[in-house]
DNA sequence: AAGACGAAAGTGGTTGA
DNA sequence: TCAACAACTTTCGTCTT
């Protein structure tokens, strides 16, 4: 699961990874999710360093000839993968007569139809997802695995008799999560418009049905998200992530929402650097109310012995 | 006046008989 | 299917800065 890539010696020089933060200058950053992360300032560098070029590098003509595929790269972003098919009308079936030739138009006819009427099913699909994500601001994986499941959804008959928005949006909403990338239902209901309790009802209904495991999403991963939609620095983000970390450790997080464990790891991280935010505004933010951010704030100031330290810094 | 605090009652979802 | 339950919300009065 750790970093395999960065094996093959970098050559070039110069110019790669030396980045530099726009914000504070910060050559520090960290990963969450598909976002950097400047640990000086707290500024989310790149939304999503999915590399969304060619996957492979070709250094010569030569290389470039061999590695390159025939036609475009396959994609589920679009709903035939770039590569269609069609049952054939002319040449071959005027050499074909009779009775086969019946059964070829009726052929003919089945594919164009089954292939028309999920055309238009994807087509309306896809057009919403590529609106979604964008709207949310997800990394393309996200879209492209949320697409390949819908596909899936498709085949095995899961969205009839169902609003296909619906379905769209509980799939980002377990793939969002299963990346690391979580968004709230709340986000999600926001951005679709569809109500909250349908999304939940779709949501469970796929990841039933698919097999899709579904594991409660991490407080850390919504701390970087939510940092940055409060500006705040990478010291207090790094404090937040410490405070969740040992909240698990002493076991009080089982059961908690995650939102309301990062609010409050959040608003406690402010605390404690010295930063200044109301639990109005990171509870706004966050979509949990002032009443949970102090009741988990409390749990962790009580429990984690830092009841000293928040003294302490408060006093300056 | 704004923010933080916490009690009390209400809500929606999960769980287990 | 129902009731019990925990987490979370809403509301509101009080204290602190």
């Amino acid at each position: 699961m750790t970093d395999q890539r960065k094996e093959e010696p970098e050559e070039e020089e110069g110019e790669a990874e030396r980045l530099e933060c726009p914000e504070c200058g910060g050559t520090n950053f960290s990963e969450s999710g598909g976002d950097l992360v400047c640990n000086g300032c707290g500024m989310v560098l790149e939304e999503s360093q999915i590399q969304e070029s060619a996957e492979w590098r070709a250094f010569t003509e030569e290389e470039r000839e061999k590695k390159a595929r025939a036609g475009k790269p396959l994609t589920y972003t679009q709903h035939d993968m770039g590569v269609s098919t069609e049952i054939g009308k002319g040449g071959e079936l005027f050499k074909v007569a009779g009775r086969k030739r019946g059964q070829y138009y009726r052929m003919r006819k089945w594919h164009r139809r089954a292939t028309k009427s999920k055309d238009r099913n994807l087509g309306f699909a896809l057009s919403e997802l590529k609106r979604l994500v964008s709207h949310l601001n997800l990394p393309k994986s996200v879209h492209e695995e949320v697409a390949r499941l819908y596909e899936k959804s498709v085949d095995k008959g899961l969205v009839k008799g169902r609003r296909i928005e619906n379905i769209i949006a509980a799939l980002i909403y377990i793939v969002a999560r299963e990346q690391g990338n979580p968004r709230t239902l709340d986000e999600l209901s926001d951005a679709s418009g569809i109500e909250k309790r349908e999304i939940g009802k779709a949501y469970r209904y796929v990841a039933r049905e698919l097999d899709l495991r579904i594991l409660p999403a991490r407080p850390e991963d919504y701390i970087a998200k939510f940092a940055g939609d409060l500006k705040l620095s990478g010291e207090v983000q790094a404090r937040a992530r410490k405070i969740i970390e040992q909240a698990r450790e002493a076991d009080l997080l089982s059961g908690k929402g995650p939102t309301g464990v990062a609010a409050a790891a959040l608003y406690l991280a402010t605390v404690l650097e010295g930063e200044k935010v109301t639990q109005r505004e990171v509870a706004e933010t966050v979509g949990v109310t002032e009443v949970t951010i102090r009741n988990r704030y409390k749990e962790f100031a009580d429990e984690l012995g830092l009841s000293e330290e928040i003294e302490e810094a408060e006093n300056n």
